[in-house]
DNA sequence: CACAAAAACGCAAAAACACGCAAAATTTAA
DNA sequence: TTAAATTTTGCGTGTTTTTGCGTTTTTGTG
């Protein structure tokens, strides 16, 4: 087996199980360890990997460790200040969970005027502190990994909305795989929110683009407003223009 | 499980729950406990983690320890101790909002399992921390006064629930004057919830005993269990003994 | 004060690692 | 095609890391 191969193989390890060990490897490629620490140091060289004692860790998941609130709060930030330009007042606003949703909430002008409806006990708590906003929690079973609600009452209540805008963060975003997700019960939630609102805003930083997850939720066009950190002539935001996609 | 891995896994319970046991960890990961004690002291030294006798508490909740901005918080732990025996598993509790009450939640033990209905997202929040809860949010308008959904839709979805128990704060408790309260909206709630609760239990610190205010939710006698910092045989509360109430 | 639980300490075994070196494999060049 | 150059690989050796165990010390509790 060639050496590239190797590479390959170990590449393809970590993105399925966020790790890798030494042993493992050796007997899967049945080489010796001395090689295994030289493939895996290689790719450490070229910042595919983090390594540790007893094999190696997905760099993702490496990053999410360390502290994920300050890691890409910065970039958060700036999404969130572009963000606050597309609500106007008296907008019916149909507003998701997540970090980034979070930082948006906090980011907002403080005399805003609007009404919004929420799947996220997190943002109701946050909007509250404005005066002139009305906020109507959509209640439901509550997800502990996503801390949503969700489920089929969920569903039902969004559908007898209608918003103006709907405000969504992203597990991933893909020039031709669209918005997708990991999570079923997400999916369909996600699904609805845009259902039931005129236009869309996916607030997304930039590590978040180029992905597919398993799980679509809608393509590239149904989108009405997409959100990152970068500068809207950025060459990686070339793929994403649309005449349907706004990119901000 | 590397290394890394398992400083990863502690920094995860930590964030969630605020603190850990070194005994948990110790059956959690299936390893010593001197491999826990040393793996705590290491993020200790990354400045990670505070660490106490049996475990360890997170950095943040360490520094909001001490700047106690909830008012008698002694006297609310006091209580949720003395509450949380009252939840058994398997139960279906239906749950108010307020200070007390989340202080109730955070004592609740680790391993509790029931399902919790709750009008209050960041109760919602803390409950979803524990692993074997389900917690269901019922949604509606947001109050920013009391930070808990109210309105006809709130009723409206009480009434079809059917709760083993119903646990919930106070204004003001009088032997005569019942359970009572000021706000409204707040009276509805509250007699809502107790209309679909086979038991109820008032969390109540002494201070707030033998007052009462404009609006009545209920009388002491439907009210199953009250809950105080004092002594259950503290002569202040002599008033209240009933057949009916049952004082912890 | 006594008792049990938790922590600290030193130690030793096992596992993982790093480094140099030489054999083997691969590539390059004549 | 062959020989030289280069890369890759495996092995031996010594070092470091990690872990669990026994013992002693500290801590919390009644």
């Amino acid at each position: 087996m060639l050496k590239r191969e190797r590479h390959d193989f170990i590449m393809r390890q970590i993105n399925l199980h966020n790790r890798v060990l030494t042993s493992d490897l050796v007997q899967l490629l049945n080489v010796s360890e001395d090689t295994i620490r030289r493939d895996l140091q290689e790719l450490v060289d070229e910042g595919l990997l983090f390594k540790v004692h007893g094999g190696a860790l997905s760099k993702s998941y490496h990053s999410s460790f360390d502290d994920s609130t300050v890691y890409a709060r910065d970039s958060k930030i700036i999404i969130a200040k572009k963000a606050t330009n597309l609500i106007k007042d008296g907008m019916v606003v149909l507003i998701g969970g997540g970090t980034t949703i979070l930082e948006f909430v906090k980011q907002l002008p403080q005399g805003i005027s609007a009404t919004f409806f929420t799947i996220s006990p997190l943002v109701a708590v946050e909007l509250a502190k404005y005066n002139n906003v009305e906020v109507i929690l959509i209640g439901g079973l509550f997800s502990k990994n996503s801390q949503v609600t969700y489920g089929g009452h969920v569903i039902s209540q969004l559908s007898e909305i209608k918003a103006d805008l709907c405000l969504m963060g992203t597990s991933a975003l893909h020039p031709e795989g669209g918005l997708t997700d990991t999570d079923w019960e997400i999916n369909q939630l996600k699904k609805a929110m845009l259902a039931c609102s005129k236009k869309s805003a996916v607030l997304c930083i930039s590590e978040k683009l180029d992905i597919t997850l398993r799980l679509k939720v809608c393509p590239i066009e149904s989108i009405s407003y997409l959100v990152t950190e970068l500068d809207n002539k950025h060459e990686s935001l070339a793929d994403y223009q649309s005449k349907e996609v706004n990119i901000l």
